[in-house]
Parts: structure tokens; C-alpha cells; sequence
DNA sequence: TAAGTTGTATACTGGATAGTATACAGGGGC
DNA sequence: GCCCCTGTATACTATCCAGTATACAACTTA
């Protein structure tokens, strides 16, 4: 569950025969970036199926061979989406590794960031989108990631029923009732919204947390 | 929030001299909803728009103008997926009307009951076919009958921070937790599963009421 | 300044598919 | 037996759109 983003590593200036050739890497990956944020944003506005690549292209004021010269086909669009949206989920583990908090308090800290990165651009990407409209390739890529997620989730209420922290629960469908909460948001959520991300997630952490009935 | 299934009364027979004629009335929404049955169950498999109308047509054994000839274009057999699913959800409220037991027990009924229809063959239109698929008209309507759930759910929340059978909490996002976490099951939730849909309510319920710190 | 590489555009092809024009078959009522 | 209504099919149109062939422009390097 590690962040996955490999970048190229900016050499020392100067002193590389081939700075021009990273740089231009560089602007390359630059606008690569720049076609997978424009698409993000269209599919969530209008869907996946209603945005054809020239509404892309126009969007970023280029026309259809520009937006191939940088990713093969459509598909592969949808996949980028998919990945940097996930990316940021898995990135909400990254930081509790090695904490010796009780598992609850590691697993509130995911919360708050797994709510941070569905309220993104990428959000109904993770979310929305349908592994049918990818290859059977990259759809077992995605769900193997979106199992991940899971099991990290699951792993921190196992931990937590381990330690204390949590009360005896099926962790499963504990997980899911947690993720479909948080998953949902992308569904209601609009970035106008009188709530902030970590608004949402203190009152998501405290329904479940303490429960409907009163103590 | 009435159920609206407005359905043929079937008068005394034998009597009408226009029983013929309502019999085929009977025969004709009899098939009308075959087609949008299978349309739901093709929807949830393939989504909607990996499958044509040649495919629905197909799978039912007739050819695409039969299909036209009971409904008006693929947008109304969407629109109509997304009613017959709401409308079980709408239904669940029904059977609380007039219920004088606390809140979170009327809240309970209701979550048992989503829980089932999320888990019908209908679920997946609820929940993951996309308002951006219909036209600005419909999916008015639409998103009223999901306001209408939206304002089930919380008033039973409200009533229940009021009866003192819920401990105070912003209602809104704990509807919206609620809700994210039943209409999740749709992703995840296969008819050949191990647990049954009242199975997973009641593990749901279990982790919303008690919370997930120990008491 | 010449040669190669990268980025962008114009203009096209091919395929899928929503929706329709039209014909026809069968049953109920006269 | 004739007519009309309902249901179904064949065969078509029109449109959208993913993806490509090709040309050309601009920059890199020598």
C-alpha cells in the first residue's frame, strides 16, 4: 500500500548532457497530468460515456491527435483517473505506518484522509466509474487496488479489536459500512458545500464512533 | 412517500363488456415490466451503456422495434429501472406509518427494509446508474423521490434525537452516512453471497447503534 | 543551416447503435 | 368473411465518436 508515485527525480542542473531531454520529460508528463485533471473534472460534470475525447481536447484547447499523443485511448484515460483517485486513498495509510496509537485512533486518522481525497477531483472517478468500461486488464488492476484499500480498512478493526480500542464487530461488514459511508460522499458531496472535508469526517468519525444510542 | 404502484384493478369477471380489452392492458405491462426487469438486471451486469437496446431485445427474444413498442426510447426504460428501485425504497417507509415505537426502532424497519430492496435486482440503478444518463426533466423527477428518501431518513433521526432514543448529532450527515452505507452494498453485494440481506442489515445496525468503541 | 525529434492540426475511416418506415400476421367484433 | 387493432419483424437511416493517416511546424543538436 505504498504511494505510488514515481516521479523523475530533478537532477543537479547543469551538469547533465541530457537536461533538455528531462526537461522536456518533464513538460511531457506535465500535460499528460493536465488531460487525466481536465478528464476527471468532465466525466464527474457529465459522465464518462457522455464526454467524447474532442470534448476533452476542446476543453484544454487542443484537438484529438494532441490528447493521443499522450495517452494511447480512452481507456487508458479512465485507468489514470482511476489510479491517481485510488493513489490518494492508499496515501491515507502511508502515514500511520509505524504509529503506535490504538488501531481507532489509526484508523479516524484514515478516515479523515480517505474523506480529504473523495472530496478531490478525482472522487467520483474512485467512485462512479465502472470497471465494465475497462479491459479485463486493467479492471483486475483496479479492483486489486480497491482490495487493498479494504483490507487495510478491515485490518485496522481487526487491530482494533485486538487492542481494545474497537468492540467485538464482523470487520467486513463493519469495513464496508465505513467505506460505503465515506463513498457515498463523492454521490452528495459539491465543493461549494457549506462543510469542509475534515468537517465531515468528525461527524462521520463521531456517528461511528459512538453510535446512534445514547450512552 | 406513498407507494405508487398504481396497478389495473382487475374488475369482476365476466361482467365489463370490456374485459377483453383489459386483459390485454394486463398482458401488455405484464411484458412492459419483463423488458424493464431485464433491462435492470443487463444495466447491473454490463452498465447502461455497454448495453444496446439490440442486446435487451435479444435477451428477451424479440427484436428492438418490440421493444419500442413498450416503451418510448431507452432514456424512459432507464428512468423507469430507477423508479421500480426507488419505489421499494420509497415502500419501506410505508409499513412505520403510524408506528408509536421510538425512532431508532422505526429507524431499524426502514434499514432492514432498504437493505432488501439495495439487494433486489433494481439496486444497482438506485444507486450507481447516473442522473447525467436522462433527460434534465426526468431526472428532476428522479431526484425528487431520492430527496423524498433522503427526508425519510432524517426526520426518523430527528425524531429520535427528540424521543431521546438517538443522542444528538447533525442529522444531515448522519443520514448521509447512513444512506452511503446501505447504497454501498449495491457495489459490493452478490446475489450468491453468504450473507443474507437481513443478515447484513442487522451487522449494520449493530455497528450504526452501539458504535464501534466498547461501552 | 541541415537532420532528426516532438508536438499539433486537418481531414478522414469504420463501426456501433438509437430510433424509424414499412410490412405483415393474428385475434376480436360486426 | 371483413375490418381494425395490436404486436412483431425486416430493413433502413442518421448520427456520433473512437481512433488514424498524413502533413506540417517548432525545437534540438550538431
Amino acid at each position: 500500500m505504498a504511494s505510488r508515485a514515481v516521479r523523475l527525480k530533478p537532477e543537479s542542473p547543469g551538469q547533465s548532457p541530457w537536461k533538455p531531454t528531462e526537461e522536456r520529460a518533464r513538460q511531457r508528463e506535465i500535460k499528460r497530468e493536465a488531460v487525466i485533471l481536465a478528464a476527471a473534472r468532465a466525466f464527474r460534470q457529465r459522465g464518462y460515456h457522455n464526454t467524447s475525447v474532442d470534448d476533452l481536447a476542446a476543453l484544454l484547447n487542443v484537438t484529438k491527435p494532441t490528447i493521443y499523443h499522450y495517452l494511447q485511448n480512452k481507456e487508458e484515460i479512465l485507468f489514470e483517473c482511476f489510479r491517481t483517485g485510488l493513489d490518494q486513498i492508499m496515501s491515507a495509510f502511508d502515514e500511520i505506518r509505524g504509529s503506535d496509537q490504538p488501531a481507532l485512533d489509526r484508523l479516524s486518522a484514515v478516515v479523515r484522509k480517505y474523506t480529504q481525497a473523495i472530496t478531490s477531483e478525482f472522487g467520483w472517478c474512485m467512485v462512479r466509474a465502472e470497471d465494465q468500461d475497462l479491459s479485463p486488464v486493467m479492471s483486475r488492476r483496479i479492483n486489486a487496488l480497491k482490495s487493498q484499500i479494504d483490507k487495510g480498512i478491515r485490518g485496522l478493526i481487526k487491530d482494533g479489536i485486538a487492542d481494545g480500542s474497537i468492540s467485538p464487530c464482523d470487520p467486513k461488514i463493519t469495513a464496508f459500512a465505513l467505506a460505503g459511508a465515506m463513498n457515498w460522499i463523492a454521490h452528495w458531496h459539491r465543493t461549494d458545500a457549506e462543510l469542509t472535508p475534515d468537517q465531515i469526517a468528525d461527524r462521520f468519525l463521531s456517528t461511528f464512533v459512538s453510535g446512534l444510542r445514547p450512552r
